[in-house]
DNA sequence: CGGAATGTTGATATGCCTCAACTAAAGTGG
DNA sequence: CCACTTTAGTTGAGGCATATCAACATTCCG
């Protein structure tokens, strides 16, 4: 029941030094709340916000329509994170927004958060650091997606949206949240469902890992992290978790 | 002859308003000129710079080293882009920075960066902007790598480069450097070398485009763009280039 | 001029996609 | 609550695109 002010200010704390002038803004600002049902675009390719999201709970995806009518899933983001930040300094979305299940946003008017960043730049700078650690995810995931296996590349993915989820303090156990369709993995990682549905298989056979109903379970980190050629680094956390 | 804050300036004027002011606070900046030979290193995976790098002519790439001490190749950067910018604000290099053929930088202390955002925060905004550009490239490299057929990646992949370079002003007619072997474009786009080299001979003979010396002459605009899907709205650029 | 790097070609193997049929689960309306 | 529909997941067979390997040609560079 945290408000969304201060679960944006945890996040931002977590790399970035902020003062209690650079809260105090924080905490001035504005909120609408939004919920998404499952599958809802929260924003399209195209569109022009001009409010920013932040996610409060449940899991949202960034995505490329592709001509043929299919989706390129780019990232996923949790409880703290701004997926469109980008749509402050870059009028139109390359890329829509989507709910991965259900997922409660916020939206923050683009203009009292530009206003803050001039009257308090270390807040600018802290949002900046949360874009350009978006960079690093999306770098990780052209590496992930052109040279590993599929297997690899699952893996990974699997690693990645664990690890996140367990730094943000949002696992239960060995568990966490991953709402995702097969399809959806499909799409993530662009292998063919088959396939997904194969490589899942081989994991659950090599006890990494299970995954059914929306949660993943990792049984075996070092083995899963190894599988995917997992090194944190490129998330840029502070402190890094150990697992 | 251009000077490297002219350079720096007139890159950022392209999508955002500079006043007086701004340009001032740009044209103070201290510059070290540092020549790179083809394929030198500039940063390498886990440096932490205090410099950042503006390039002034060639080109530079940026990439991850992989574990079998394979390279993937994330972006390619030209005169005027700032290809190490995120070091301002994340401190540990994820990924390496390295010339392809010879290219000339510019280093400039992050200090005077950052101290210039602070007193001018336009100026912020729009170096902020140059990196939520680049991860839209980023973006469009994983649609690239992952769904689309190999033909199309090239196609994708030459268009980026020259719509880039004829948006700089850096074209010679159809014609424009992109100094890559086979072997870097298959560290690229996630191909085998013997792959690359077919699929450049089908570009060829269907005469989309010639790839020879380090240069790229477009043959056939429309039907290259065509085959690689492209769709420059990801570029943000200002001012559509008509080729 | 010689050696190294880069590019070219062919043969073979295989991982993955495609298609198609089927099963299981989840959601819907009577 | 059950029958029905829809969606998601599972499995197998077959073909193809692309990796791999190996030999050779060419260009580059000292």
């Amino acid at each position: 029941m945290t408000s969304p002010n201060e679960v944006l200010a945890s996040k931002l704390k977590e790399h970035s030094r902020l003062g209690a002038e650079d809260l105090a803004e924080i905490s001035r600002f504005s909120h609408q709340r939004r919920q998404l049902a499952a599958g809802e675009d929260l924003i399209r390719q195209g569109d022009r916000p001009d409010v920013a999201a932040l996610v409060m709970s449940g899991m949202v995806a960034r995505y490329h329509l592709l001509k043929n009518g299919g989706r390129q899933y780019l990232s996923f983001h949790i409880r703290g994170d701004l997926p469109d930040a980008q749509s402050l300094f870059l009028e139109r979305m390359d890329h829509a927004v989507c709910a991965i299940g259900e997922a409660e946003m916020v939206l923050i008017p683009h203009a009292q958060i530009r206003k803050t960043f001039e009257r308090r730049p270390m807040v600018g700078f802290a949002v900046w650091r949360e874009t350009l650690i978006d960079a690093a995810i999306f770098r990780e995931a052209i590496t992930n997606n052109s040279g590993r296996s599929m297997r690899a590349r699952m893996a990974h993915l699997f690693c990645e949206i664990f690890y996140r989820a367990r730094n943000n303090g949002l696992i239960d156990g060995n568990t966490c949240d991953f709402p995702l369709s097969q399809t959806q993995i499909g799409e993530t990682l662009g292998m063919a469902i088959a396939t997904v549905n194969r490589t899942l298989q081989a994991l659950r056979r090599a006890r990494l890992i299970e995954f059914k109903g929306g949660r993943l379970t990792v049984k075996d980190w070092p083995r899963l992290a190894a599988n995917g050629d997992f090194d944190p680094h490129y998330l840029h956390l502070k402190r890094a978790v150990r697992i």
